[in-house]
DNA sequence: CGTTTTACATTACGACTGCAATGCAACGGC
DNA sequence: GCCGTTGCATTGCAGTCGTAATGTAAAACG
């Protein structure tokens, strides 16, 4: 038997260069295309020329375009986590359970152009992944996971809080990432402002928890 | 002075056939290929061939494809419009507010393969409107106009309301919205299931209504 | 040192795209 | 009855698409 020494790659690499970097540079460049010109203007030779490499080695990278669509769409979501486990980490220790869950959903809010560059790429996934179900998976983990932890959140704040407003957690939480989504998706159309948007998080969050958390 | 006698339609029409008709039956197939396939499988001739007419007869009806599109949003728009208001004239006189808004917004959750369908053609050209900001201006004065309604009926609930309760109209408004928003979204991509977003959206009508409305 | 593998670049191909051009039958108005 | 307009079909074109094939330079490996 022959035993591999992988030292720091997974599966078998290449010589020199970090696979994962250049598919991030790649995913990178379809991010940004998507986000100016949605997911339909996304082609290998167009995603190429945003990157500045040749097509040939985004081909090199992804076998096919629907390879490459799977793995910016992974890397769509890291994006995202990435910015909650910040906005989260920044917070400091102990925050209450309304102001954990105000700083996450508010984090995932297309606020500014950046966030909104990565909200218009999550819509166009998700109308994407909305009319090819096989790649949805990891998403409805990523929403089942959001909404546990949630639901949690509401569930430990009852605990504690006065008896007389009592509020399912299960369909509350359910309620509430859904107006964050909902909200984020009227922001980039431009159906609300900002700040129409954070006032009304703001009021589902006082519904829930009680006014003036 | 000349006068001119159109006797049923409004522009310089053709000869015999109905042109409004013609459209709609090009903007259903368009819609269909969209609701299977996404907004990006639409292209004139797969539209034509689901319409069973030839490209060239698309071709005279709509002089771009992008008007085409344009023409086909604002049918997709009449669709909603017009569900929600059959469900609404269903609902015999003076409904609750809490009745009448939940009858509203259930009927624009995508909870039958119909809506479902028509929910997916929304959600495409959602992510579609979100880059193409200048063929956005109808659906913001529907957002508006539904936001103004919602808020509406809040308010006049609250009069006659409980006054231990009281929540402001505007923001909960939004956030009510953006929550049937995101909960078709949802429903749609396959993450919360029908019975899911029924009950969330109940929740969510508790909180801003009180518990059994 | 020679061979294999990796990392790209280039090119080609068939399918498809939106759209313009053209053809043609039929009906309306004069 | 002729003629122009309208309704629709067909064809062609320039361009883009995804992908396969091929070429080349260099590093890795025995």
């Amino acid at each position: 038997m022959s035993i591999q020494l992988q030292c720091d790659n997974i599966e078998g690499m290449p010589k020199r260069v970090d696979h994962r970097e250049r598919r991030d540079l790649i995913a990178g460049a379809l991010m940004r295309v998507a986000a100016e010109h949605g997911l339909e203007a996304v082609s290998l030779r167009h995603v190429a020329a945003e990157a500045g490499v040749t097509s040939g080695m985004v081909q090199h990278y992804f076998r096919s375009k629907d390879e490459m669509m799977v793995f910016a769409l992974s890397v769509v979501r890291e994006h995202g986590a990435a910015r909650v486990a910040a906005a989260v980490a920044a917070l400091g220790d102990d925050p209450s359970p309304r102001t954990l869950l105000r700083t996450m959903l508010a984090e995932l809010l297309p606020l500014d152009p950046a966030r909104s560059a990565d909200g218009r790429v999550a819509l166009a996934f998700l109308a994407y992944t909305a009319v090819r179900p096989t790649v949805a998976a990891a998403l409805h983990q990523d929403t089942a996971a959001m909404l546990a932890f949630v639901a949690d959140q509401i569930r430990s704040a009852q605990v504690t809080g006065a008896a007389d407003r009592r509020v399912e957690p299960e369909p509350a939480a359910a309620g509430l990432l859904a107006a964050m989504e909902g909200l984020g998706v009227y922001v980039l159309g431009g159906h609300y402002s900002a700040q129409t948007a954070l006032t009304a998080l703001d009021a589902q969050l006082d519904l829930i928890f009680g006014p003036a958390g």
